[in-house]
RNA sequence: GCACCCGUAGCUCAGCUGGAUAGAGCGGCAGCCUCCGAAGCUGUAGGUCAGAAGUUCGAAUCUUCUCGGGUGCACCA
């Protein structure tokens, strides 16, 4: 509602300053005033007037007033300081309008395809993964359509790196280190499952192993290198044993991240691999439609003598000779990099690639079909490869090969495709020394000192994702159990776990993406203060007065007699509430504009800190004026309404009792 | 060496396209449960927005430089 009416401000100050001064103002900036009383709205419009049209900014204020006074909800307009036009609302007529849930729209034409979570099949996985596919969630539920919003069509994918060099290093400890063949791999899934162990624990525990052996030994380093490199070309080929082992791992593997991630409530449309890109020839493809675009062509000379290369984002191409700053896309020896595959995989994304893949089901979630990448795929199947625009959740390391894309995109024409591609980036999640010495972990006197510690996969140095959500669960479920005897297990665990669950994604949210995550677990383990809980618990008391006051919230929205209790100083406390309350969409706006769910997330906690003051403030139950009850109820509800829905918005869910 | 990110209260962080007296949480101190749930609330102390120069009526925000921290820069995958 706040933003409706910030629209109609904006058409109106707009048409008035083309009329009165034939002056087209591209952008027109519209605040918040510091204080209350001061107004809803605070047009700086004036001052930025005032040099063009020659005359005093508040001269020039005092000419446009009278022209928003008109505007439906508008109660008055104030020329304030400099020359800012303040404007107040008719808190009475506004409220109504909240209420009955009136406001702008979000959503337009054209499909989006929002990729994330992409952890390699061959472990477990860690906090760093939870970060990315937390922010992808989170985001493709913002653009989503809902009950709230029109929003836009959303796919949402997984890439699965099936043929890469870190599955064929846990094939590598298989084997060679364990001395399986594809049948000893089969039975030990079996065991693994008979003994209800997490593979992906298992591989954990492997891929560190065998990132060690290869350099363990000087005198076999090269052989294990050799080893490694062999098994990855079997695995890219396929039709092997190698391979097969491969696959049945990294199969295996993906089904437990997916399982991880449906703990979170995260769920996936499709989940594009490797291997069929490999198979079906995508970068084949790709190869002659960039060399027909003249941005692919073969160096003769210089130190890339014989490869294919591309230029590189940002650099000056030489008049004459070759270009050393060139990006190599085919070795001299005829492979392709993986760039050259990941610019073939986005041209597919564009539906500019003119190759699909094949499709088929792979997970049955409640609501909708998980599909899977395959050669010879099942008809009919759902379209991924045909997107308006795409935002990929990638962390801030692959900046460069990302932009390397983008500008391969761009080298070919595809200009449009190259602005409509988001490189939805964030920094890492990495442990503070204390939390790594915490557990278990041998830290150098060097590493000590900083701030941070990178987690690594490759040094099994991590906190897996299910242990931090096992963790939360188990320090909620303390809580729930003291608070709530009178519940039996089942509810007391259900609710620990929205509780961790809400703990753990705000965590992971409520810091912008720029920011490094110095992982510590007395923050993350924390329900108090700027955390999930606190909002959710905010929800639990608002549901709390409804119960015991034998009133339906949506008979408390609309029945609702303002009066003029809104106004004034008294009636600051609680407008206070409705105003944030009406700002939903306005955020929503922003965190897409921005792919910044931070932005939600503070959102929701301010508010259920308004919230909490005025809950404090105003005693709904024992309230005698029958008005003043009606008012203080129907503000319960709005702000108890608007907490949900930005909550599940976060992928949190609002319990019952907490 | 080049590119990108960061530097705001004791600690962890917000601060939207420049705007009115720079804000939260945690931690510290002092209080609040006979009253809708204390996973809460109130009060209080705490800041040369790393430093310098510039643009502007106005800079934490934009530009340049300096200092400090991080990440990325292979015909590896």
């Amino acid at each position: 509602m706040y933003r409706k009416i910030q629209l109609d401000l904006l058409r109106q100050i707009a048409a008035v300053v083309e009329k009165k001064y034939g002056i087209e103002l591209p952008q027109v900036a519209v605040e918040q005033p510091p204080k209350l009383e001061f107004g809803e709205y605070a047009l700086p419009v004036a001052l930025q007037l005032a040099k063009r049209v020659k005359k005093a900014p508040r001269a020039v204020a005092e000419e446009l007033r009278p022209e928003l006074e008109s505007i439906d909800g508008v109660a008055s307009v104030e020329i304030a300081g400099p020359g800012y036009l303040n404007i107040k609302l008719d808190r009475g007529v506004v409220a109504d309008r909240i209420a009955t849930g009136e406001h702008a729209d979000v959503g337009g034409p054209g499909f989006r395809l929002v990729e994330h979570t992409s952890i390699n099949p061959n472990k477990a996985a860690h906090i760093g993964h939870l970060r990315n596919a937390i922010l992808g969630d989170t985001f493709q539920r913002l653009l989503r359509k809902d009950e709230y919003k029109s929003g836009y069509d959303v796919g949402v994918q997984n890439y699965i790196d099936n043929t890469g060099v870190q599955v064929a290093d846990v094939v590598v400890g298989l084997v060679a280190l364990e001395g399986r063949t594809l049948a000893g791999v089969k039975s030990l899934l079996e065991e693994l499952a008979a003994r209800n162990e997490r593979v992906d624990f298992y591989m954990w525990d492997l891929y560190a192993r065998v990132s060690q052996w290869y350099t363990a030994d000087e005198a076999e380093k090269e052989a294990r290198k050799k080893l490694r490199l062999d098994t990855l070309h079997a695995i890219e080929h396929g039709g092997n044993e190698t391979a097969e082992v491969a696959d049945l791992i990294a199969t295996a593997v993906l089904r437990r991240h997916l399982e991880t991630m449906e703990r979170l409530g995260i769920e996936y449309d499709f989940l594009p691999r490797e291997s069929e890109i490999l198979h079906l020839k995508f970068w084949e493809a790709a190869r002659a439609l960039m060399i027909e675009k003249g941005v692919l062509y073969q160096e003769t000379e210089g130190k890339n003598k014989g490869c294919w290369v591309m230029r590189r984002a940002g650099s000056e191409f030489p008049t004459e000779g070759p270009d050393g700053d060139a990006k190599v896309i085919v070795r001299s020896n005829g492979t392709v990099t993986y760039v050259g595959k990941d610019i073939a995989y986005h041209l597919w994304k564009f539906g500019l690639l003119g190759k699909d893949f094949g499709y088929k089901p792979f997970h049955q979630y409640p609501n909708h079909m998980c599909w899977i990448s395959t050669e010879d795929g099942e008809e009919p199947h759902p379209y991924f490869g045909r997107a308006d625009a795409i935002y990929n959740v990638i962390d801030s390391r692959q900046n460069d090969p990302q932009s390397n894309v983008i500008q391969a995109l761009r080298g070919m024409g595809y200009e449009d495709a190259a602005d409509r591609y988001t490189h939805l980036n964030y920094e890492m999640v990495a442990l503070t020394p204390r939390c790594a010495i915490e557990l278990g972990y041998t830290v150098s006197e060097e590493d000590q000192q900083r701030a941070y510690i990178e987690v690594s996969g490759r040094k099994g140095f991590g906190v897996k994702a299910d242990d931090l959500l096992d963790k939360l669960i188990a320090a909620a479920k303390v809580e729930v159990d003291a608070r709530h005897p009178e519940l039996d297990e089942a509810d007391r665990f259900e609710t620990a776990r929205k509780i961790a669950v809400g703990a753990l994604r705000y965590f992971m949210l409520k810091y912008s993406r720029n920011t490094v995550i110095a992982f510590d677990f007395r923050d993350a383990l924390s329900f108090e203060g700027e955390t999930g809980p606190y909002v959710q618990y905010a929800i639990v008391r608002a549901a709390n007065i409804f119960r015991k006051a034998g009133v339906e919230e949506q008979d408390a929205v609309t029945d609702l007699a303002a009066g003029d209790l809104l106004e004034g100083e008294n009636g600051a406390s609680i407008w206070e509430v409705w105003l944030t309350a009406s700002k939903l969409t306005m955020v929503i706006e922003q965190a897409i504009q921005n792919a910044e769910p931070a932005i939600l997330a503070k959102y929701v906690f301010q508010l259920a800190q308004q919230f909490n003051n005025f809950y404090h403030k105003h005693h709904i139950l024992t309230e005698t004026d029958e008005a003043k009850k009606k008012l203080l109820l129907a503000t319960a509800a709005v702000a108890k309404r608007e907490m949900v829905r930005a909550l599940s918005l976060l992928g949190i869910e609002a319990p019952e009792v907490m």
